[in-house]
DNA sequence: CCAGACGTTGTT
DNA sequence: GTCTGG
DNA sequence: CCAGACGTTGTT
DNA sequence: GTCTGG
């Protein structure tokens, strides 16, 4: 599945990408963009060119009665999208493209299995898109809420090793037809390629703390780490690591 | 008919 | 809004 | 995904 | 243990 990416690439390094048009906000590098943020999504727009927009990740749908329900809809399963009452007409007319460098798996296979994530980044480390849908809410006291979802599918063998849903990841040449509501998009929800990704442990991740490492090698150091606290000042450039302790995370690795 | 769900993942 | 379960 | 709550009544 | 909020 995936439920924490990355999206560090400059601005102007996303439009080349991904081809939207319009204004652009200056994003910061963000290394932990968790359920309910907003984070910049690419669409259709209006005009039919491509637009950016910053939506609220955990699709709402358009019939619910409180914006909550979107925490629980943060993925889409590719095997029923096109059926299921949350996501359906989202799929039909609301695709878009979700641009990150980064999503994180938290092992459970095996060996592997461990609370530390794994952090998937292209080789080239370059941006990619996740095929997202999105959807608009109209609260009863009036305003628009508009959200999104990242479809998942069955990890293939590769990325099976860490977790058995990975997210899909579209191919730059499929982007103009999922865009396209007029398009079958269906046969363009495949696994990432698993020869586009490495894959390296990272650091344990906290909500409030926000910002983690990039990538790591797999920890091996007998003695303490050193952490920094979590108001450590941080030089521009160059994330610092955050992390504390947990004790619900103790209690539920304790707990039967 | 009305009431209530509408989702995913992982775990034992 | 639309489907399922009672 | 993880972190943190997990509750009610009455008061201003 | 399980749900809600971020």
């Amino acid at each position: 599945m995936c439920g924490r990416f990355a999206l560090t690439t400059p601005i102007e390094v996303l439009r080349q990408a991904f081809g939207f048009v319009g204004p652009a906000p200056n994003l910061p590098a963000r290394w932990n963009i968790a359920p309910t943020q907003s984070t910049p999504v690419i669409r259709r727009a209006e005009s039919g060119g491509r637009e950016l927009a910053a939506l609220r990740w955990g699709l709402v749908p358009y019939w619910a009665d409180s914006p909550s329900i979107g925490a629980k809809m943060i993925n889409a399963r590719a095997e029923t999208v096109a059926e299921k009452p949350a996501f359906r007409a989202a799929f039909k007319a609301r695709r878009c493209l979700v641009p990150a460098d980064g999503f994180y798996e938290w092992p459970t296979r095996g060996d592997l299995a461990s609370r530390q994530p794994v952090l998937f980044r292209r080789r080239d480390g370059g941006p990619f898109a996740f095929a997202g849908l999105w959807e608009r809410w109209v609260p009863a006291a009036g305003g628009l809420i508009e959200s999104f979802a990242i479809v998942s599918t069955a990890a293939n063998e590769i990325m099976a090793q860490y977790h058995e849903r990975v997210p899909v990841v579209l191919a730059p040449g499929d982007y103009a037809a999922w865009l396209d509501p007029a398009a079958d998009a269906r046969a363009l929800l495949k696994a990432p390629p698993s020869d586009w990704f490495s894959a390296a442990a990272f650091q344990p991740m906290s909500t409030t703390c926000g910002m983690t490492t990039p990538a790591v090698s797999p920890r091996r150091s007998t003695s303490p780490r050193r952490r920094r606290s979590r108001h450590a000042s941080r030089a521009p450039g160059r994330p610092t690591t955050v992390s504390r302790a947990c004790s619900n995370a103790r209690k539920r690795r304790a707990a039967p």
